[in-house]
DNA sequence: AGCTCTGGCGACAGTA
DNA sequence: TACTGTCGCCAG
């Protein structure tokens, strides 16, 4: 075993008793679980030259305190027990008998550092530690339909399946409706999941696990829960494919037959979950259908990594971060934590003590252009490799390298607000381009070294990318791997700037985002300079146009070569990590709005676009999963057509024409017009205003729908996702519907014509036609105003049959939408 | 053991 | 009709 032979543990899981103690899981060379408990450390840093003699003698005297050694410039000073730890650091509930709210380190005036930190991540930071690789399953369960989702717990667990690795399956079904039989049921699955680690279930986290917790609970099964990983496999997914979804389709539900149907174009088990209690009850072989459903959907988990390997993913990233593969190993503050603190051995540094939630302290991000809106042709673009990681490496940004500050604005009575000023640098610093702080160039920031493992990684998955032709799905698994380290890398900026991490460091934060800014400006001044034309940049990314493929790649190297190496050493920089690439180019380009267009490609990084490419869609509604399927179609149906290059706008208004008839008059399925949008937080969370004769204001729609499924005892707890569709949009506020109370007949089409459908295409037009606005308007007007004189019948653009009217049926066998369905 | 960040668009409810 | 505040989702 390699933990072994180079005097490192080998971890499969940790996890802290909640005393003394902390357990470790390992597998041993032959594969068998081994556990060994060794001490909780709870305990703080604090420095030498801030602790008082007499603060010294009360530590050691303190009957709450273990022991208390030196480190460096550090005292370690372990407590008995967290709690003492807590008590002596954190700031209490209550004042004092003086009034104030003051710790006793507070009093003592010592700052306690790395005082809340968990005794799992104290060991796993104080001790050489191999993750390994668990032994993994998938479960799913099936539980009475009969109890609503809101009273979960008290629903009998009728049947389990859980699949390994290899595709090997295991079962068990309910033998009678007594708890005798659902304890010996739950007994079997504790007793097969013992011989895994990590335990993978699609919502897991808000389903699965609770559930078997809870079961498990009420009929005095006595597990150790922390024994085992738990992964919420959907929530895994998510994070992972956000970036690497193509359409709104695949976003608009994360129920496991939709991603499984997008991602593998396999369809779950036919089997009506909703009705699981009919299938168990009626015994013999429909309760063996529904056994097999439960077995079937959880190897779609399995078949479900092997076809995007995001656990694996995860994997990676937990072994280089020190951090367990469970649903919490997910989160960036407790990885980047893992790294960071490990980096930081040895160097004889410590981290704030975060027990409580600072504030937010904001600051200013990223530069977007104002983007030139239309059809642009022969666009060019070009993008920083990894910009904020580059940037952390090329200042040395780490919140333990800041120097002081040596310019700054002069701001107050008597100055205007463009004067500055000015200190000389000091040696051994560089110096931020545009807001005067200074970094140390004498030795290496924690940050800077983090960033680098993950870039490599990034890179390797980003040279094959580019090697392949954009949009095949080879390129778009590379892309997957990519933007999942990216997602990483950016991540350690991102804790650097939130108040929830303990490497919280707002100036740090702000100087790698203005950093970006400032170098963003560079080359956008640049190519106009050399007379070529921008016409937009985010971030990181400068689109430029009058300019040929030859003159861009030069323009890019002579910036890479003498722009910023001029540039980066003026500000006393120690290294240059910043580059530039030429990243592709589109023939076609619609630009809607800031962070909204769609290009068609030439090529992707020197891969020539084939046949099959799909052009680049961002932003646009077509992307998003909280719009009507009827809207994201017209749309890509548009930005298709303009990106072949047809940009006659007569034929885009008969089109549209078309699809408003057959909106207003033929048949739609419900699911075109569906919304869908999540809870972002719980019911109660939601600021109810009061109107000003002060009655409650309306919601939002699926916020109002959600309070009645609430009623209902349907789930809608935070994340859950709410289907409706608008019944009346006349009244303010519009009568809404959860999607399954109503038929399409319910469904208020005007509404669906004028806001779900066709806005989105509207929008896209209008920019490439400017001069047609008029008529692009008038299209989409269709529910008679009682204001506006009688429509003659049959005008071409009012609809004459309002809505509850009967409509005819359309031609047998034609495609209601124009064709475009 | 709850929580990466900011910038930005568009939908709605409500107000003036 | 223009505007404000809240919300969800997306770009980067």
């Amino acid at each position: 075993m390699r933990g072994a032979s180079s005097g490192r543990v080998a971890v499969v899981n940790a996890y802290w008793d909640g005393k003394n103690g902390v357990v470790l899981v390992s597998r041993d060379s032959q594969g068998r679980r081994q556990r060994r408990r060794v001490a909780a450390e709870h305990v703080c840093y604090l420095r030498k030259s801030e602790l008082k003699e007499r603060t010294e003698r009360d530590l050691r005297a303190s009957r709450a305190i273990h022991g208390m050694r030196e480190e460096d410039s550090w005292w370690r000073v372990r407590f008995k027990t967290r709690d003492l730890l807590r008590k002596a650091s954190a700031k209490p509930r209550w004042p004092g008998p003086d009034g104030e709210r003051l710790s006793y380190f507070e009093r003592a005036h010592v700052e306690p550092f790395e005082a809340d930190m968990h005794p799992v991540r104290r060991w796993l930071t104080d001790n050489e530690v191999e993750i390994q690789r668990p032994k993994r399953c998938y479960l799913d369960i099936e539980a009475d339909s009969r109890v609503s989702f809101s009273r979960k717990e008290e629903a009998r667990i009728l049947s389990w399946a859980v699949v390994d690795d290899e595709g090997k399956k295991w079962s068990a079904v309910l033998e009678d409706d007594d708890d005798a039989a659902e304890h010996r049921l739950l007994m079997k699955l504790w007793r097969l999941l013992d011989q895994f680690d990590q335990v993978v279930a699609w919502y897991g986290d808000g389903y699965d696990f609770p559930m078997i917790r809870a079961r498990s609970k009420l009929l005095g099964i006595q597990v150790q829960w922390q024994g085992w990983l738990w992964l919420d496999h959907l929530e895994l997914f998510k994070k992972m494919n956000i970036s690497a979804s193509e359409s709104g389709d695949e976003k608009q539900s994360y129920r496991l037959g939709a991603v499984s149907t997008a991602v593998l174009g396999e369809t779950k088990a036919d089997l009506d979950a909703s009705r699981s209690w009919e299938y168990w009850a009626a015994g013999g072989a429909k309760r063996q259908e529904l056994v097999d459903y439960n077995v079937r959907d959880t190897d779609l988990l399995r078949l479900l990594e092997n076809a995007t390997g995001y656990i694996e993913l995860l994997q990676v990233l937990c072994q280089a971060t020190t951090t367990f593969p469970d649903s919490r190993g997910m989160n960036g503050t407790n990885y980047v934590e893992g790294f960071l603190l490990k980096l930081a051995r040895g160097r004889d540094l410590h981290f704030k003590t975060v027990w409580d939630y600072g504030g937010r302290i904001p600051f200013e991000g990223a530069y977007v252009l104002e983007p030139k809106k239309g059809i642009l042709r022969d666009v060019h673009v070009c993008d920083f490799s990894s910009l904020y990681p580059s940037i952390i490496q090329t200042w040395n940004m780490s919140p333990e390298t800041l120097g002081p500050r040596i310019s700054g604005s002069l701001d107050g009575p008597g100055y205007r607000s463009d004067q500055k000023w000015h200190k000389p640098r000091p040696d051994g610093h560089c110096e931020h381009p545009t807001n005067g702080w200074t970094f140390t160039t004498k030795w290496m920031g924690l940050l800077a070294e983090a960033v680098t493992e993950l870039k490599r990684l990034r890179k390797h998955w980003n040279d094959l990318k580019a090697s392949l032709p954009p949009g095949t799905p080879e390129w778009k698994e590379a892309d997957r791997r990519s933007s999942a380290y990216k997602i990483a890398a950016n991540t350690f900026y991102g804790v650097i700037g939130s108040p929830f991490s303990r490497f919280f460091d707002r100036v740090v934060a702000e100087s790698v985002a203005q950093g970006g800014v400032w170098l963003l400006k560079l080359v956008l001044a640049e190519a106009e300079h050399k007379g070529m034309s921008v016409v937009f940049g985010d971030t990181d990314s400068a689109f430029v146009a009058g300019s040929t493929e030859k003159q861009f790649k030069a323009f890019v190297d002579h910036l890479n070569t003498v722009v910023f190496p001029r540039e980066l050493e003026r500000l006393g920089c120690p290294r240059n990590d910043i580059k530039l690439a030429y990243e592709k180019q589109f023939d076609v380009l619609v630009m809607v709005t800031k962070k909204r267009y769609a290009g068609n490609f030439v090529h992707y990084k020197g891969s020539r676009a084939t046949k099959d490419s799909k052009p680049e869609i961002k932003g646009l509604e077509f992307k998003r999963g909280d719009t009507a399927r009827i809207a994201r179609r017209m749309q890509e149906k548009v930005i298709h057509r303009l990106l072949t290059g047809d940009h006659e706008p007569q034929g885009y208004l008969e089109m549209v024409a078309e699809w408003r008839t057959s909106i207003l008059e033929g048949e739609i399925e419900m699911s075109d017009v569906v919304l869908s949008k999540r809870l972002a937080k719980g019911l109660g969370e939601y600021k109810a205003k009061k109107k000003k004769d002060g009655t409650d204001a309306a919601q939002p729609p699926h916020v109002e729908v959600a309070k009645l499924l609430q009623q209902r005892g349907a789930d809608v707890s935070e994340g859950t996702r709410i289907a409706y569709v608008v019944t009346d949009a006349t009244s303010s506020p519009m009568r809404v519907a959860p999607a399954d109370d109503v038929t399409i007949e319910d469904v208020d089409r005007h509404y669906i014509w004028e806001n779900l459908a066709y806005p989105a295409t509207k929008r896209v037009l209008e920019v490439c036609f400017p001069a047609y606005g008029k008529e692009l308007k008038a299209l989409g007007v269709s529910r008679p105003s009682a204001r506006r004189p009688k429509p003659e019948p049959g005008s071409p653009l009012v609809n004459p049959r309002a809505k509850g009217v009967r409509r005819r049926k359309p031609p047998e066998g034609q495609g209601t939408l124009g064709g475009i369905m």
